[in-house]
DNA sequence: CTATTGTACTTTGTATTGCAAGGTACTAAA
DNA sequence: TTTAGTACCTTGCAATACAAAGTACAATAG
């Protein structure tokens, strides 16, 4: 059920703050969301070569250097798709666990 | 974004009433939500074979027989965990629309 | 009574997504 | 100099959605 959310949810997070992988699983954990690395890397990965996601390298204090990512302006806007997206699926979902079978019959 | 959301409309749907694929496609192009038959069959017949569904043959009064399916017992089992599933990806969402930077790093 | 149209069901091949598993590389501490 | 910790990456597989093409039956037009 979760196909195709992920992209959303890591494009809300990135939209809050420039993140870089583990942090990203971290704070979606924190959002009841389990993900893993060999899912996260290449919807990365994916999403910058698609033009969505930036990302600069930074030095960390303790460790390998990191690489955040942020949400290119064509990002933006791929996310308010998403959003529009997500509220009408809503929407049907909502619809749907509320008809009755007399409201289908109608059409 | 909508993968993995049908089959969670198709039980939702069959729970309010048997139906067969083509009457299943139209109900949910009245939720708009637009399926194809390509996409339906294959999902019908993999929850079929999953023991969440059944089907019986009906005459039709115009054209060929049809196949009405309806959710097994343990079909409504399932579509209760569905359920479930469904609102804690709502709140995952809405949780994550909804969040502050300062909230992110108060973890 | 055959050909066409409409309805319904089915199959094949492909692209995308999620994930397990395994691997590389850099840093710090033992 | 070995070990542990962090971070990034790749490969191969399974599941899902869909386009496209195909099969079968019923009713109607010619």
């Amino acid at each position: 059920m979760r196909k195709g959310m992920l992209e959303y949810c890591v494009l809300l997070l990135l939209e809050h703050r420039p993140s870089y992988a583990s942090d990203i699983i971290q704070q979606l954990k924190n959002a009841e969301l389990l993900v893993v690395e060999g899912t996260l890397y290449p919807l990365l990965t994916r999403l910058k070569n698609d033009g969505l996601l930036q990302y600069e390298w930074q030095e960390s204090t303790q460790g390998p250097p990191r690489k955040y990512y942020a949400l290119s302006q064509e990002g933006e806007k791929f996310l308010e798709d998403l959003d529009a997206a997500w509220t009408e699926l809503s929407n049907t979902i909502n619809y749907l666990k509320n008809v009755t079978p007399l409201m289908l019959e109608a059409k």
